[in-house]
RNA sequence: GCUUGGGUGGCGGAAUAGGUAGACGCACAGGACUUAAAAUCCUGUAUUCUUCGGAGUGUGCGGGUUCGAUUCCCGCCCCAAGCACCA
């Protein structure tokens, strides 16, 4: 029997029992279903779930809802991206094992999700620091380094003195940590990479299968990051030497304009030549690296630098000498680390010219002022021509088009030997190696006759010590476990020594999802015939801080799999959902500007008479100041969520994060909303108490009985919101349908009829409205609906247990009676007028000249025009 | 600077194959019930004027197309996020 009243707890306890009991979520592989797979990105394991992890599950698990309503066999996964460096910080800081703090974690957040209701399947849980896992991270590995897609090198990296490890050029985008936040330095050092560049194409290319599902700003993120460009190599031979500069331009038809060959500080060439150079210019170069390796202030565009190295190249082309700079805007990591400067179709080379006096000689020119520039020596340009034109003061090229002789002119170049069209990327080959203790060892061995072997197979996986290593310096962890280290060769057994850096947390993530298909495995990472079932993934959501990194490196692991035979599709995720930020309220005090109140509800906030803010002061009176800023425990505007469903349930919680606000939005949180979902569930919950036992007993069927007019009124909004509910989810919009539950509930509250005198026709009409909500009910509120189910039908094993379907939308029904089609008169409203909804032009417009409203208007003037949509409005144009 | 989003009441947000702007919720105000409070219920709430029937103004700003523009076009302004010497 049901409370009189809603008691969240009680109602979610009792389901996340029954749940459990009944296995509700456990899905299996059955081909006679079709299959849906709701995917949400897996959390780190820090030990707390926070209000951006609550909105991710909240969205996904609604979707994961809907689908099974909709007949889909759905799996609904979770796991823990359980490997990184906040456990092993914490392990040395606190002198436990990151093994024991992780899986405590893991502890303390399931609880958080249980509490939350999710519908996981939890049998297909994984954790990537377990062993059963991350044997297969090593699995792909060797695979991969047999097809040479994993190779080392020794090679300059990123290093952070601080988190003492190396970091990708994505972790150290700009030169800061993207951990820790302090500048990072370069140190060589040998590293294992992915040649993830050999599928720069495929993941630009592929783009085009997803981009239907996949947000613009994603994709083009993606693509800015390979960064593929269409160019040219040439060479420039230099005077009085052997060398040569080989530089990449994608403006080869701009060649007669280069003023100078610059170079990075870096390049080979001076090293090369470093002793005759004079030590003005050694010193100079100096100076530019140096620049380059100081903390590198983003806000404040660094001023172009250089110097004349006295050296002279040659223009293969023209013939003409130029001299060879070193310039600090020049980047060693693109290209070939050296560039022709053409300033007068250039911006930057324009810049540098300018500063250093260098000459300026235009050889593109607008195509109508073609003639003027090959008659005149010299146009004055204020600025760089970059676009396309034609050509002049370029011998026999002039008067071709940029286009034709972009390519015309490689090829000549290709033809005379010094030089070929390119293409080049910015995406560099993806090192993985990391100096740390808490990640998937590298499963290769050393040896003195064999060199690096791949560990076997059958030796997978290659386990870390069950002790916490003590950190070295610079050097991995893992190097100070003897026991680790010393093993046998696997190819001559003789003594060897185990490679001891660990690999990058991103290889976890990259494949986890295929994982739940099939975790229990022990031989493969998954079956290829039960991934062919759930995989892609239909729909993935999380942040879109994981715009570049994480969805870059699975859609590579995915090419992967495909060409190891594994799976049998180019891109893993077919949609892409990324949600906001939740930001916090944060308040300051005025006078100190620090933070000093954390929860909204412990200031006084005032407003004037219509709730407009005035001001916010704290509980002694004082003024603060207001500010929104991301959640975090730090800054002390996190809202525990945990708190937030003792007090206010889960359903409620859910509900009201998906109702404040579009999913991709960002979301500032604000407390009071919630008790707004909260007395929509109790108003529901009402309504099931007042109708429950009229409908028990008086369930028939209704067949030929006529229903009032207030009865089909009702049955109409029933089913009009039945379509829009569906049409929402179906194109991931969660707030609307929340917004249309309300007024489903709200034609409920109005149909003014009592269970006690209730026509038999009213009973069907309140039954279908409550039955249809409670259905819709579901993907926001699970354990109410539940519940709510449960009573109505009399039976407490709640609606998937039997067999509860997406309510069925009725055409017929959602129609209206008569319709209210608004009168203009000169595009301005001024009168309603009804009729029927299938009424023709003719009437409408005779309905609208006959309203008596519409009269006053159009009383002596002259009716110039009346137009009429059908079933939308009549507008009529008068004249005086 | 470039790119991508976005500017609608006191607030979060609805509504665009061009057709009643402000759904739904919050907040606020008044009322009913109550000894009282909470809960619940009723009413109001873009804005200005009003003879209380209505009338004018209003979706960042300025133009345009149209019977009609939050929606389409042109030119601006502002905000947010991302990228940033990629040759």
């Amino acid at each position: 029997m049901m409370d009189e009243k809603y008691f969240a707890k009680k109602t979610e306890d009792k389901w996340q029992r029954l749940w459990e009991e009944n296995k509700t979520f456990e899905v299996e592989f059955d081909e006679t279903k079709p299959k849906f797979f709701a995917l949400e990105m897996l959390p780190y394991p820090s030990g707390f779930l926070h209000m951006g992890h609550v909105r991710n599950y909240s969205i996904g698990d609604a979707l994961a809802w809907y689908k099974r309503l909709k007949g889909f066999n759905v799996l609904h996964p979770i796991g823990w991206d359980s490997f990184g460096q906040p456990a092993e910080q914490a392990a040395i800081k606190r002198g436990v094992n990151p093994r024991d703090w992780t899986e405590d974690n893991i502890v303390a957040m399931k609880s958080q999700l249980k509490k939350l209701g999710l519908s996981y399947d939890w049998r297909r849980e994984m954790a990537a620091h377990r062993p059963d896992y991350y044997k297969f991270d090593q699995w792909f590995f060797l695979k991969m380094y047999e097809k040479g897609l994993a190779y080392k090198k020794a090679t300059q990296v990123n290093w952070c003195e601080t988190c003492q490890t190396t970091l990708s050029n994505e972790q150290a985008s700009g030169g800061i940590c993207w951990r820790c936040s302090n500048p990072t330095t370069k140190k060589e050092i040998e590293q294992w990479f992915l040649r993830i560049t050999d599928y720069a194409d495929q993941l630009l290319d592929d783009m085009q299968e997803i981009e239907a599902g996949w947000a613009e700003k994603v994709l083009k993120r993606q693509r800015d990051w390979i960064g593929r460009s269409n160019g040219a190599f040439v060479e420039f031979k230099i005077q009085d030497s052997t060398f040569k500069i080989k530089v990449f331009t994608t403006r080869i038809d701009t060649i007669y304009g280069v003023n100078a060959i610059v170079v990075a500080a870096e390049h080979p060439f001076i090293e090369a030549n470093s002793d005759k150079l004079s030590s003005e210019v050694l010193s100079k170069i100096d100076e530019i690296k140096f620049e380059k390796t100081k903390a590198v202030d983003r806000e404040v565009e660094i001023e172009k630098d250089g110097i004349d190295t006295g050296f002279k190249a040659v223009n293969p082309f023209s013939g003409e000498e130029v001299p060879i700079w070193v310039a600090n805007y020049v980047l060693i990591e693109y290209g070939t680390g050296a560039v022709m400067s053409v300033p007068a179709h250039d911006e930057r080379d324009f810049e540098f010219a300018k500063k250093f006096g260098l000459p300026i000689r235009q050889v593109i020119s607008e195509p109508n002022l073609a003639h003027e520039h090959h008659t005149m020596q010299a146009l004055a340009l204020s600025d760089a021509f970059t676009d396309y034109g034609v050509m002049v003061h370029s011998d026999d090229w002039n008067g071709k088009t940029s286009e034709v002789a972009k390519v015309e002119m490689a090829e000549y170049a290709k033809k005379h030997g010094f030089g070929e069209t390119a293409i080049t990327y910015r995406l560099r080959d993806w090192g993985i190696s990391r100096q740390r203790f808490w990640g998937s060892p590298i499963p290769v061995v050393y040896c003195n006759s064999c060199g690096a072997v791949a560990e076997k197979y059958e030796n997978l996986p290659v386990e870390l010590p069950k002790d916490m290593v003590t950190e070295g310096t610079g050097t991995s962890p893992l190097d100070n476990d003897s026991t680790f280290v010393n093993t046998n060769c696997p190819k001559c057994g003789e003594p060897a020594k185990r490679e001891t850096d660990t690999m990058d947390t991103f290889v976890d993530s990259c494949w986890y999802y295929f994982r739940y298909c099939d975790n229990k495995n022990s031989e493969m990472p998954f079956s290829p015939e039960v991934a062919a079932y759930w995989t892609p993934v239909d729909q993935y959501i999380g942040g879109d801080e994981h715009a570049v990194m994480h969805l870059i490196y699975t859609r590579f692991w995915t090419k992967v799999m495909r060409d190891l035979g594994l799976v049998n599709f180019n891109e893993p995720v077919k949609r892409l959902l990324t949600q906001g930020m939740v930001v916090g309220e944060t308040f300051f005090s005025d006078e100190t500007g620090k933070r000093i109140y954390h929860a909204p509800k412990s200031v006084k906030v005032e407003r004037d008479a219509k709730g407009k803010l005035l001001g916010v002061k704290s509980a002694d009176g004082k003024p603060l100041k207001y500010a929104v800023e991301k959640m975090s425990k730090s800054k002390g505007n996190g809202i525990d969520p945990d708190e937030m469903v003792d007090i206010y349930g889960a359903d409620a919680s859910r509900m009201f994060v998906l109702f404040a606000a579009p999913a991709e939005n960002e979301l500032v949180w604000n407390e009071s909303g919630i008790e707004g979902t909260l007395r929509f569930l109790q108003r529901i919950w009402r309504f099931v108490w007042k109708w429950q036992s009229a409908i028990g007993s008086r369930q028939s069927a209704v067949g030929s009985e006529e229903f009032s007019a207030d009865a089909r009124k009702l049955r109409r909004k029933t089913h009009q919101t039945i379509q829009r509910i569906d049409e929402s989810l179906d194109s991931l919009q969660f707030n609307t349908p929340v917004a249309a539950l309300m007024e489903l509930s709200n034609a409920i509250h109005d149909f003014r009829v009592e269970p006690e005198t209730a026509a038999k026709s009213d009973v069907y009409a309140i039954r279908e409205a409550i039955e249809s909500l409670i259905l819709m009910l579901a993907p926001f509120a699970p354990h109410t609906a539940e519940d709510l189910f449960a009573s109505l039908v009399g039976n407490e094993n709640g609606i998937l247990a039997n067999g509860g379907k997406f309510p069925i939308y009725n055409a017929e029904l959602a129609k209206a009676d008569e319709i209210e089609i608004p009168v203009q008169i000169n595009g301005r409203l001024r009168s309603k007028v009804i009729a029927e909804p299938e009424a023709d032009n003719k009437t409408l417009e005779a309905l609208a000249l006959a309203d008596e409203k519409v009269m006053e208007w159009t009383n002596g003037k002259e009716i110039v025009k009346i137009i009429v949509v059908p079933k939308r409005l009549v507008n009529i144009v008068v004249k005086d």
